[in-house]
RNA sequence: GGGUGAUUAGCUCAGUUGGUAGAGCGCUUCCUUUACACGGAAGAUGUCGGGAGUUCGAGCCUCUCAUCACCCA
């Protein structure tokens, strides 16, 4: 077997990928010879996405546990899927929809859209399956599972699946069971996407914003007396005021106010609390007038201590609103543009008046109706309507005003002062909440949405964790999950949009024919004309909940069923909407009422328009993915899965939430660890973004240097709870280290030493010294990485193995087994070439989960393999087992040996390429048999042409000391008698300040009796060696002492 | 404002019940020695952010200060 000078990862990854998964390598239960599972979820990416540095981090960790259980032979499943990511991949869609000159999405139809998202994911989605391949993931592709699978808009050419059958029975049943209801509600609004999103899906950031001030007149131009003081009570102003100064950085919002709100305890304006002020804004002739009251919310010591309050359009003011009974008015359309629907505003003034002065009852939905928006605003953008409301404001003068003093020149040129009265406008920094996706700021909008009851599912998510069913690692992680579960807020699962899991909910209209109203229960002519007069158009729905529209309809007839007849045996018929409904009801009516023929009566349905957060069909991951709701062997086999591995800015994005859904649905939690770790950074730890141009690809690395130094970097910087900072530098060390491996192999088949290699290597048995010592060490490696695997250490793993195969194999083992090899002993040579071989074997399996593709490549150079390394056995022998202390002292000795030659011979400046003699004086028996035993590998290694044991150093000797002897390198008058003195007194010095700290423990009564023996034990022996050395040290420096 | 984490060699980071500091990269010197220059050999470098405390003993535990990062208001 021949080999290339190194390893050709470009070339060499796709064919043995590819042979892989021709062999059916990853398939769930591939090489299993147990019953128990090991069983991962990978987190689906977006069906849009492709492979960041983060995922590559990720997925090397999932599956490196996953190569090593399936060696281990557990009945391994590691299920990929995609995620359907409903903003991003409507939004995609629509781009290129946009690119490609082709009608808009609003323009072709919900079905006809749909129609181009699936055909969008057949040609493009999904990519990041095919890059997963290049980084080497064993994941069982042929189950890859996608969170859309089987919906009614699918085509036939897509897999099959039944995730939609899973999302809407699992919607159905918490809708039955009351964790799911529908309301009104104040939500995170995207105006670019004109969908509501999840508060996790905002992110607040500090930009620089404005802080106006205007004044609020008081109605009928009622004065007061505004007093302020100082912390010591001392009046520090006093004026009559006609109005209340409020601070807003929201001037557009005040067309929407519903009152104005101040501390109970804030004295200034205890006078006018009750009265009513003016909205400073819009016609002249019909100024809103709302109440002051008083709420906890106003912080008395901020702005003026009062605050507007827009129940519609801000998360504070909504609470206020809610507590105080204060209307909501809706000012925004979806656009996030001025509403220009309803009445005029001089209609809907008037009844908000009414309402302020409590002349008038309002509900919700009446409220929701009214727009109080001026006609002169109406269909502005936001932001212009708030450039325009202060203007006007300003011009007014409803502004609060206050001089400025600036330094100008005159046409002199001298500075002159020059003070003005202006708007008082703060420029301040404020956070502003944006969309993660859009990009654009997010508007709190007052709208109808479903949401989850999630305080009562989050209990046995978080007893999971309380009890340590399911540990969270690092657990710093624990503490920010019981927080966000304990203090949950109700999650709102719908989403305007098209692309997702429509919501199996159906509205009909609300008949609502009362019983002692109709007593008879026949609907004559009259009533009929009074239902369409009446106009069902402003009646409530009624609403069912069923899987599809069959099951849907048998309630919606049992509802009719009350109702006067011929209606009760009306037709149920699916409509688009409720318009569609109201024009297919009437008709049928007037059909009837022409006919007399009941059969021509049709009860029209609509289903609701909006779809599921791709999130709460995520949720339900870990069983969905195992064809639940279908009774599977695959999901009675492989769910509960083991471990989660994510990204820790999805814990409560993702990981709360599969734990909560498999709670609520299956009774059990999805896995029993959860290990997070942080956003992968770049090597100067800054985020990577494309405008900072700092984005390292994964397929560039992977590329450049191969996917196994890649997944040696990832496993080696995965600390628990550590900041992930990828370096190329440390990539391009690894690409070196498998090198080293690939080289270590070379020697192996080197003309010079020829170590055939017929098939798996057995454990040998050798009897010399070396081929022992190499075992032991062997056995405590594979030791140290099942540990560090177990306990989720990537890094310690990583880094025993790099330890092992370069210091230990590479750099001594090899150079030691190089004179046996060659030498005349057969029996030697023998066992050394069978524990070469086995040795190496075992460097391959133990690196297999981390650097697949190398260890396979070199894997198959053997003449004959019982099985591919994928699914090589992992091996179970122990330390106590294989380590022969004898031969460990014995191969420390001699590698100390060679060391402290070496670095005598450096520092004496011999030439490295020079035999030079080496002497010893006083070499105990331990030592001559180490010497004799050892001496062919400790010659060659430190070039050593021979030893002679001496009573006396001859003049000129370099010291160099040992346990067990002192052995000295008689250089003559090479030797530079002052340079080797200061070389013996450098090592002198650090001698002393090791002694020193020993001798002070040992000294000290405490240490000795308060420690425990055994590290007593421990500083007593090292203080004795480091004693004997600093003997030996100061004898020959006595000696050099006098020679010079 | 609340929470979490970080601060260790020039750089990037390890350091698992407290026993006296390590790795990779980089740097310096030497070596084209028969697996490997993507290599070998040797070497230098740290008051473990500051201060205080507990302890025989603290990078590790407690308190405090400083700086930074992230998450949530």
């Amino acid at each position: 077997m021949a080999m290339d000078k190194t390893f050709d990862a470009k070339t060499a990854e796709a064919r043995i990928y590819e042979m892989w998964e021709n062999a059916g390598a990853f398939k769930a239960g591939a090489n299993a010879s147990r019953d128990e599972t090991f069983c991962i979820q990978l987190p689906p990416p977006n069906v849009t996405g492709h492979l960041h540095v983060g995922h590559a981090f990720n997925h090397t960790l999932m599956d490196i546990l996953t190569r090593w259980k399936r060696m281990q032979g557990y009945d391994t499943l590691w299920q990929p899927g995609l995620d359907h990511a409903g903003i991003a991949t409507q939004l995609m869609v629509e781009k290129e929809l946009a690119e490609t000159q082709q009608p808009k999405r609003t323009e072709m139809g919900r079905e006809k859209f749909l129609e181009k998202v699936w055909e969008w994911k057949a040609a493009k989605g999904g990519m990041i399956e095919q890059q997963a391949r290049r980084l080497g993931d064993s994941m069982d592709w042929s189950r890859s599972a996608f969170t859309m699978s089987g919906a009614e808009s699918a085509p036939a050419t897509e897999k099959d699946g039944n995730f939609h059958d899973a999302v809407l029975k699992v919607f159905v049943q918490m809708y039955n069971d009351g964790l799911i209801y529908r309301g009104k509600r104040l939500v995170n609004w995207d105006p670019h996407f004109e969908t509501a999103i999840s508060d996790l899906e905002v992110e607040n950031i500090e930009v620089d914003g404005h802080m106006w001030h205007f004044k609020y007149p008081l109605a009928g131009g009622e004065t007061y007396e505004y007093v302020e003081k100082d912390e010591d009570g001392n009046v520090t102003l006093r004026e009559t005021r006609d109005y209340i100064s409020i601070a807003t950085t929201r001037p557009e919002t005040m067309l929407g106010d519903g009152a104005v709100a101040v501390h109970k305890d804030d004295e200034r304006y205890a006078p006018i609390v009750g009265k009513l002020c003016e909205i400073p804004v819009g016609p002249k002739e019909q100024r809103r007038l709302i109440p002051i009251i008083t709420d906890p919310y106003p912080d008395m010591n901020f702005g003026s201590g009062a605050v507007k309050i827009t129940g519609a359009h801000d998360f504070n003011d909504y609470e206020v609103a809610k507590r105080g009974g204060i209307p909501m008015y809706s000012l925004m359309d979806t656009k996030g543009a001025m509403r220009a629907d309803g009445a005029p505003y001089l209609e809907e003034a008037e009844v908000a008046q009414r309402i302020a002065n409590g002349e008038e009852t309002f509900d919700e939905a009446m409220i929701a109706a009214m727009n109080l928006v001026p006609e002169e605003y109406r269909g502005l953008d936001r932001f212009e309507a708030r450039k325009k409301v202060v203007e006007d404001i300003t011009a007014e003068g409803n502004a609060v005003m206050h001089d400025v003093t600036r330094t100008e020149k005159d046409e002199d040129g001298n500075k002159v002062e020059v003070t003005e009265t202006v708007p008082y406008v703060e420029n301040k920094k404020i956070m502003q909440p944006f969309g993660d996706r859009s990009k654009v700021v997010i508007e709190p909008a007052l709208t109808d949405q479903w949401f989850v009851d999630t305080s009562k599912i989050v209990g046995p998510a978080l007893e999971a964790v309380k009890t340590g069913r399911t540990k969270i690692m690092p657990e710093s992680g624990e503490k920010v999950f019981y927080h966000w579960l304990e203090n949950i807020e109700p999650w709102c699962i719908s989403r305007q949009l098209w692309w997702g899991h429509q919501i199996p909910v159906w509205y009909g209209l609300d008949l609502g024919v009362e019983d002692e109203h109709n007593p008879s229960g026949d609907l004559d002519e009259v009533e009929i004309l009074g239902l369409l007069l009446e106009g069902i158009v402003h009646r409530g729905n009624v609403m069912h909940c069923a899987p599809d529209f069959e099951s849907v309809k048998s309630a919606f007839v049992f509802d009719n069923a009350d109702t006067p007849s011929p209606i009760s045996h009306a037709k149920v018929v699916e409509v688009a909407d409720k318009a569609e409904a109201i024009e297919r009801f009437s008709a049928g009516l007037a059909a009837y009422n022409v006919t007399q023929d009941p059969t021509k009566l049709e009860f029209p349905v609509w289903r609701d328009p909006d779809v599921l957060d791709t999130w709460f069909s995520s949720g339900l991951w870990p069983f969905g993915t195992l064809g639940w709701p279908e009774d599977t062997p695959e999901l009675a086999k492989y769910f509960p899965g083991d471990v989660l591995i994510t990204g820790q800015d999805i814990l409560f994005f993702w990981v709360a939430r599969m734990m909560m859904m498999s709670q609520a649905v299956l009774k059990d939690d999805p896995f029993h660890t959860v290990y997070l770790h942080q956003l992968v950074r770049d090597a100067k730890g800054e985020k990577m973004s494309k405008t900072r141009g700092n984005v390292i690809d994964p397929l560039d690395m992977i590329d450049e240097y191969g996917a196994d130094a890649l997944r040696f970097s990832n496993a080696q910087m995965a600390a628990l709870g550590g900041v992930l900072k990828i370096s190329e530098d440390r990539i391009k060390g690894y690409r070196n280290f498998g090198t080293k491996l690939w080289n270590a192999f070379g020697l192996a088949v080197h003309p010079d030493y020829q170590v055939p290699y017929p098939g798996d290597a057995t454990l040998p048995k050798p009897n010399t010294t070396l081929n022992k010592w190499i075992i032991g060490e062997t056995a405590k490696v594979r030791e140290e990485v099942d540990a560090a695997l177990t306990a989720y250490r990537f890094n310690d793993a990583a880094n025993a193995l790099y330890a092992f195969t370069w210091g230990k194999v590479c750099d001594w083992y090899l150079e030691f087994s190089k004179p046996l090899l060659k030498g005349d002993d057969e029996a030697v040579k023998l066992e050394t070439q069978q524990t070469l071989r086995w040795v190496l074997d075992q460097c391959l399996i133990l690196l297999h989960p981390i650097m697949p593709f190398i260890t396979e490549e070199l894997w198959g150079l053997a003449d004959n393999r019982a099985k591919m390394l994928v699914h090589a056995d992992w091996p179970a022998y122990t330390a106590a087992e294989l380590i022969d202390a004898d031969a460990d002292r014995e191969m420390n000795w001699v590698i100390d040996l060679i060391d402290n030659t070496r670095s005598a011979r450096a520092q004496s400046h011999v030439p490295a390429g020079a035999k030079v003699p080496l002497v010893v004086m006083g070499l105990d028996d331990k030592g001559q048999s180490a010497w004799d035993n050892n001496h062919v590998l400790i010659q060659r290694l430190a070039r050593i042409e021979s030893l002679t044991a001496v009573d006396a150093f001859p003049k000129g000797c370099v010291t160099i000391p040992m346990d067990g002897g002192t052995f000295g390198l008689p250089l003559a008058d090479l030797i530079d008698v002052p340079e080797e003195i200061a070389r013996l007194e450098k090592t002198l010095q650090k001698l002393a300040k090791e002694l020193g700290g020993l001798r002070g423990r040992l000294n000290n009564p405490k240490f000795v009796a308060s420690a425990p023996d055994e590290v007593v034990a421990e500083a007593k022996e090292n203080l004795a060696l480091r004693e004997g050395e600093e003997a030996q040290i100061k004898a020959a420096i006595a000696r050099l002492k006098e020679i010079g």
